[in-house]
DNA sequence: TATTGTTATACTCTATAACTATA
DNA sequence: TATAGTTATAGAGTATAACAATA
């Protein structure tokens, strides 16, 4: 089995040209690599990953309403409304009414909800780990560093910024 | 409007931890926005940004089986044969017999897939460019490299490794 | 029997539109 | 009138299973 392609045409002249694709190709990897370790990781959390997520954003940041929320992590207002039924069904988070605008409504963890965050945080970072499992320690600084400047940039440039409202004070968006 | 957080709880003692949760926030940012600009860029191409890919490797390297360059782009083998369905139909690839194996097929570009690839090989800079807006000239080139080689570690980690497959005699990876 | 590619089907995820309540 | 949240519905994308051809 496996032909071993090294017989066939090979690589071209051109493939210089080539290499700039792979920072798709790569990016692909990597997320799909984090999404498919964290949801195994959060495979009993409601919601998986991003359960996991609003969950840490009500608990340790101001997370906003939900739909501030829901755009800070790139998913439809509709999707924030459904992952926050589950999360509430399940008694890890409460919804309160905003005294300011009786529309819109706080998200607040409850006791079982940060005793369980705490757990959870021992198995994002061995998830995290398998990813980065190619760099050594300072590579997974550096990565990580440029990773969240990039990400901090483009979305302070999309209007409604989200990453501002979740880190009070902090100018370089989420991180 | 938006009514400014700065006044609520804020940010907790313990937000050191809240930290490491941005790996995973920061990856969706980056590769959402990619995905993104991709698929504008690439919103004529018959599947989009993984048209163009499939497009790609077809051209500058040796893609192998079908089922194995739907392994290195992390998509089902039955996605791929859609895929390949619309390229074929819109005149950019040809699938040909393996004399070496029947069962399988080999891709290979017309001459208006190549003569299409070069053009878009420009827009993908683009949006690129916009994805990594944040970063600085040597900046993009370190960030370039540590993805790449973070995600050729995760993806020879796999069983049937992709990126051997495709990038002949190269040890690194896609990259 | 195992594997490549195809097809049909079912499922998951996400987005759209319509509704309630507040502003 | 406009907005936050909810709900129902429709759509895109994906995976599962069964099939034909070949090994």
């Amino acid at each position: 089995m496996q032909p071993r392609s090294g017989d066939a045409a090979g690589a071209e002249p051109g493939s210089r040209e080539g290499l700039r694709n792979d920072l798709g190709w790569a990016l692909g990897v990597v997320f799909r690599g984090y999404a498919k370790a964290a949801s195994a990781a959060f495979a009993d959390v409601p919601g998986g990953p991003r359960g996991y997520q609003v969950l840490a954003a009500a608990t340790r940041s101001e997370p906003g309403s939900q739909q501030q929320l829901a755009h800070h992590l790139g998913v439809d207002r509709t999707v924030m409304t459904y992952l926050l039924d589950d999360l509430e069904r399940a008694g890890l988070i409460e919804r309160h009414p905003d005294p300011a605008d009786r529309r819109a409504r706080r998200i607040a963890p409850t006791e079982r909800g940060r005793a369980l965050l705490s757990g959870l945080d021992e198995r994002l970072g061995a998830a995290e780990e398998q990813v980065l499992a190619g760099l050594s320690g300072p590579e997974r600084e550096s990565f990580r560093a440029l990773l969240c400047q990039a990400a901090g940039h483009a979305s302070t440039l999309d209007p409604g910024a989200s990453a501002c409202v979740l880190a009070d004070g902090a100018d370089k968006g989420g991180c």
